[in-house]
DNA sequence: TAAGTTAGTAAGTACTTACTAACTAAGCAA
DNA sequence: TTGCTTAGTTAGTAAGTACTTACTAACTTA
């Protein structure tokens, strides 16, 4: 039978303020509804989540613009996620393993200190241009305010990749004698922050991992030891 | 969420259902109301506004939190100022000042180019000390989504302040040959926004000041020319 | 195919928020 | 004192907000 019953199906909510919906509007006939499992639910409020967080800012972000972009209702949403504050746990987990995987892909790999140092910088940019909503979202106070735990997270993933850095400017014997790598982990982390942060504030008017990897190739002609003439 | 429950001072129960008038008040005299100029409370507005901002974050701070702040009701706020937009156009002109003043105090002085470049960066770090909501205030979707005007204005200025370290970099003749001015600041910037914000978010967990003039000290190292031995 | 499970909805609750209206009284000047 | 200006109040509105309740219909499986 297929589908057999509709009734009234059509009632859509009255805020209808976006197209929302493509397919159903642009069929003839009535459309049975869709209903999609619910981890293609949860994959699909995540991603909405980063997208709506880099349009509108992560804090003024309701649970009702997500529903609208996910195209269900905004009681739908706390179906797969109860309270708000889970939406925000799950996109963290994302971003999380988005992170570390790629890092974890570059460090296994048998690339010299220096480039996995430029290998990493590079990820990390093209993760954020990928996903632009990344440094909002790190800086929100959903996470820095509300969360702790996921701060926290957050805090142990950061002096991960601080380490990492860390320790290949250590092992990097190019570089000058009194350089301190602790020093110079700060200054890179805070490139590749500051360039983000820059890129995102002016709209996204430059190539972000283009210029990244240029001021990083800037900064590291500087940390090389002066050549022995 | 939420707190900040009213608790507003000298609430009197009016629950009172005497048959008296309602304007029977001069035997209730106990309390000698102080009353500020307009341009006193407007200070303290701003004043308030610039520490709940640093406590709550920017774009979570409601008229009503300062309110209690100044000791005054919600609507005794939005007397001063109509909007609440204004309240944040008042902050942003205040600190706007506060920059360029000390700015101007420095590039008139007679120092070399690398020591007023040193002064710039230390003024910098120094009043975002003192003030520390100034990070997320400019990061704020409250002035990077609401206030194009403001935006705009506070694009002008750092867009001043980066013509100044680019001017200074050029004159200073230590810097090695390949250096470009470009380049080297946006390294120099990026280092002052990285540290404050790491500051922040740390929780002010060292001297921003102090932290922040050796990595300046580090990264212009790099710059120097090799010492032709 | 009947029966249970679950994605989804409409309607509503309780609360916060920016902003308004109408009034009160402090402070000043004649 | 009188009278004006204005900082401040209480009381209220309309629009959001997260979250709940009670139900329906699509899907799954025995």
């Amino acid at each position: 039978m297929a589908q057999a019953k509709k009734t009234s199906k059509a009632k859509k909510p009255a805020q209808d303020t976006k197209p929302a919906q493509v397919k159903k509007a642009s069929e003839v006939k009535k459309v049975v509804q869709k209903r999609k499992t619910a981890s293609e639910r949860k994959t699909e409020i995540i991603e909405a989540t980063l997208q709506l967080s880099d349009e509108q800012g992560p804090d003024r972000l309701s649970i009702e613009a997500i529903a609208i972009k996910v195209g269900i209702s905004q009681p739908g949403v706390l179906r797969h996620f109860p309270k708000k504050q889970d939406i925000w746990e799950a996109v963290a987990n994302h971003l999380i393993s988005m992170m570390s995987q790629r890092w974890e892909k570059i460090l296994s790999s048998d690339m010299s200190p220096i480039q996995q140092l430029r290998a990493l910088t590079s990820a990390q940019l093209g993760l954020i241009q990928a996903t632009p909503a990344i440094p909002a979202i790190l800086l929100s106070r959903e996470l820095q305010a509300d969360n702790k735990i996921l701060r926290n997270t957050f805090f142990v993933l950061m002096k991960g990749f601080h380490g990492h850095i860390n320790r290949l400017i250590a092992e990097e014997k190019s570089f000058r004698k009194g350089l301190d790598p602790a020093d110079a982990t700060l200054l890179i982390v805070g490139t590749i922050q500051s360039t983000a942060l820059r890129w995102s504030i002016s709209g996204r008017s430059f190539d972000l991992v283009e210029k990244g990897e240029h001021l990083l190739k800037v900064l590291l002609d500087g940390f090389i030891h002066p050549p022995t003439k």
